[in-house]
DNA sequence: TTGAAAGCGCTAACAT
DNA sequence: ATGTTAGCGCTTTCAA
């Protein structure tokens, strides 16, 4: 039995139908000046009638290009992951690009060294790099020193060297926490992320910033160390709800700790938002999903992705490297106030559902 | 300011400082049987000597090749997908391959064109696809035409005509109905998935079947349309709990739908399970992070997809078409009784969380 | 505005 | 067991 035969069709037969050069062809396909209207047009003419598609390897040989960008990650959430994935993809197709997606240990110790065989092999046209990974001196260097465009998510050290992309964690931080004193809470408690993010530290730090504003004093009993995690956020929440002088609301540095914290509060009978508000901060699926519906801060993960992928494709589009000062763009977050977050009562509930 | 040279070490170099032809290297590359032990350490230490890493667009030019696997995909779940290109990616790289992610809109009557078009431009090796894009016909069609190897997850329909990993929905489902019955309940409300997934049928069968051997009527009014959303769920779930003589259990084919029952009965001041009992599909981390947490059931998402990348990756480096009949491969699920679900109790709780 | 020829770095087919 | 040679399909000089 027979294979058919598979041969794609290549330039030359698109060339030979046009009676042009593969030159030619090759100047219509990369848009390049310098062919006249009706060439143009003949050319466009035999490549539709071929259906003719360039093959990308050999464009990638000849040219020292790939049309691939690396998507590097080693960041648990799969919603934040599928959201930054989802707006680098958007961009990379607009722009005649693919994403890879390659997940790295940041705790192997080789991981550097894998980088550098990655990039060498595939000859990428650029990395999108997410937190917590973005911190990693171990691949920054590999990066560094395989001097392949790299841009950044919400980096935390060196922003000097590489464009990157980020919101303000600090000044959302401060936000939230100035709305939760505006309900009128005084004693707030905090769940910290993981000691790894860079947006653990800016988060903590804007709602420090906003308490003391306001005057009030920040109980360190109160900020407890919940990892992002929502197993180590409920043990968190359950402490800080089991104190004699429990905090009326909970500012928790992530949506599935703030989960944590309405799951812990309803177990110990106490009604969310009644008994206690809790604010999360991501705005992930998860916020929507739990009852009562979060009170959290919007992300823009997808468009920091789609914006770190845009200027790694403008980059290799124009074949020139960044220069200093290295771009950035900063995009915008948004305040969601949901049903988790309402005044203090001074009178306990008996842990009834409202409504 | 002069750019350093960044031209990377080629075949050639290593050829010359191993004293053999590139012909040879080539052999040590690729792992190639007919080199003798000692020339094959005397290629490997001028590859380490000099750090050569093969340049991928070449091999693939030359041998037509790519190394690169899709992961195509059309699912909004990003738990499920998390998981899929978790199971993917580490079983791509262990052959040396790498994972392009696709996503499709599979509402797009141009989406077979636009999946030709990539495979043409690409040469990838091999696709996976995801449901509900497993049973779309027209990239089905385009994917059939270009002849690339393909590999579904889950299909439901057509599948003689390539291999495909799966999981038996439907036993899954009878199990877990006949859990729900073997606590007692006998008035149990079902949530329908999306009609485009293949599983949605399955699931439904599965709980019929059940309830049939156990000469259990099925009341057609328990049966909802939940398109496995959270939100259309909540909607069901509202209408069933709210029947003058409501389910003492729900069974949702999927845990968002789940969640949003447990979600409702909350509200209503129903307290799960002691006045509901509540099961999901699939083991999701929301599953885990409501309280009461979900009994559900876990899909080896993840090993399924470790798998279709097997049988992909196996069939690349053998370079041999698959014959009739297709290989398939079948993992195993797991029931996983949680907190959601207890004999119904004939007394009407006041609502109050239990503990 | 267009084209000819020389690679890009590798694999394949065929020597030896 | 090893080498030679001819491409793979494109882009890049450089010339016309």
């Amino acid at each position: 039995m027979a294979q058919p035969e598979k041969r794609s069709i290549t330039i030359r037969e698109v060339a030979d139908l046009a009676k042009v050069s593969i030159k030619t062809v090759s100047r219509v396909i990369n848009r390049e000046a310098g062919v006249s209207h009706e060439t143009h047009a003949r050319v466009m003419d035999a490549i539709a009638r071929l259906d003719y598609r360039p093959n990308l390897n050999a464009r990638g040989l000849a040219g020292d290009r790939s049309f691939l960008i690396g998507l590097f990650y080693d960041n648990p959430s799969a919603h934040y992951m599928s959201d930054v994935q989802a707006g680098a993809v958007a961009r990379c197709r607009e722009g005649g690009f693919h994403l890879l997606v390659e997940p790295w240990d940041s705790t192997d110790p080789t991981v550097g060294d894998q980088v550098l065989n990655l990039i060498s092999q595939l000859r990428l046209e650029g990395v999108i790099l997410t937190p917590p990974l973005v911190d990693h001196a171990g691949v920054l260097e590999a990066l560094r020193t395989s001097r392949i465009p790299l841009v950044r998510i919400a980096p935390d050290t060196d922003r000097e060297t590489a464009p990157f992309v980020y919101m303000d964690d600090y000044a959302a931080s401060r936000q939230m926490t100035a709305y939760l004193i505006s309900l009128g809470h005084r004693r707030i408690g905090f769940l910290l992320g993981h000691p790894d993010h860079g947006a653990t530290e800016q988060r903590y730090r804007g709602f420090r910033d906003e308490l003391a504003e306001h005057r009030i004093p920040l109980d360190p009993e109160l900020v407890r160390p919940g990892h992002f995690s929502y197993r180590i956020g409920m043990a968190c929440a359950e402490q800080l709800l089991t104190l004699a002088d429990r905090p009326t609301a909970i500012f928790a540095s992530n949506d599935d700790m703030a989960a944590a914290s309405v799951a812990v509060a309803q177990r110990l009978g106490l009604s969310v938002p009644a008994d206690l508000s809790v604010a999360g901060f991501d705005d992930t699926p998860v916020a929507r999903i739990i009852w009562p519906q979060l009170t959290t801060i919007r992300q823009p993960i997808s468009r920091m992705a789609a914006a770190a992928a845009d200027l790694l494709i403008d980059r290799a589009v124009r074949r020139q490297p960044w220069t200093h000062p290295m771009p950035r763009r900063l995009l915008e977050f948004e305040v969601v106030v949901r049903e988790s977050t309402a005044p203090p009562s001074s009178v306990p509930s008996l842990g009834r559902a409202r409504r």
